[in-house]
DNA sequence: ACATTATGGATGTACATTGTCCATAATTGT
DNA sequence: ACAATTATGGACAATGTACATCCATAATGT
């Protein structure tokens, strides 16, 4: 039940170019900024870009922009972006044991939290996950 | 974003289980049952049985039976006897990074997910699991 | 004594995540 | 036209770990 170091990488990122929402970031700068392996954030910033999170332009001066501005962008989008839909329990053994069981008693637990996550990422724009920082370092 | 097979596992061995509360399961019975490989299930049942979630017998006739009613084991329990607690980030690169940059922005996040994500296992108990897939059923 | 059942350790395997390398295409300034 | 810069895309390698298997041993009941 773990958040992976992909998707963290793509909220770093976001959340660092989420500061200066107009300015074009090569991936260079984000990731020596955010320390994070400049091969492997090419692989990263190619999903945000299909799924229409950020713009790229290739050449001097090229490098990625916010195609929207940051209270626009919610935790369910980034995660969605690099993860696919997000599912809790992937109802393993499908065609077999399924059927012969009833109904499985654990569905509608993970199911109920999987909307109760879904509603919190959501709720939680870039715009706020940084005024929230900011706020905390008062 | 997964539960673990294991914890599925682990879920469907109780709640049959906690169909005949009072009753001694063995090992082979439960594998069979659920279609879990058996000497994986002997891994997961020893976790549930130091975590005192069941008890153990030896011998003929021995086996595993709930250590409590149905009604107060919840999911909570269950997830912290296979996975520990519940960690949905792991502050990655830890003491590198999260030193130089402030606040970190998803933090608060993640924890307001893994929260949420608590109170919703905890209130589940596998007695209403149970009660509820029933139900469904008719 | 024997059959049954759980325990514990060692080991194997398969798969996904994470990371690396490199060649190429696009763009800009000169 | 050229050189420098930057993203793109594919192939590949390393790693980790979840899942599974095997076997020898200990406990217990008949």
């Amino acid at each position: 039940m773990q958040i992976s170091r992909t998707l963290d990488y793509a909220v770093r990122s976001l959340s660092y170019m989420g500061k200066k929402p107009i300015v074009t970031f090569s991936m260079k700068e984000i990731a020596e900024n955010q320390h994070i392996p400049l091969n492997y954030l090419a692989k990263i910033m190619r999903r945000l870009v299909t799924r229409g999170l950020v713009r790229s332009r290739v050449g001097p001066d090229g490098g990625y922009v916010l195609t929207k501005s940051p209270s626009e962008i919610n935790l369910r989008h980034i995660y969605e972006a690099i993860e696919g839909e997000l599912r809790i329990i992937d109802c393993m053994d499908k065609d077999k044991i399924c059927a012969l069981y009833e109904t499985c008693p654990q569905l509608p637990v993970w199911d109920r939290v999987r909307i109760s996550m879904i509603k919190i990422l959501e709720d939680t724009t870039l715009d706020e996950m940084l005024k929230q920082s900011r706020r905390d370092l008062t």
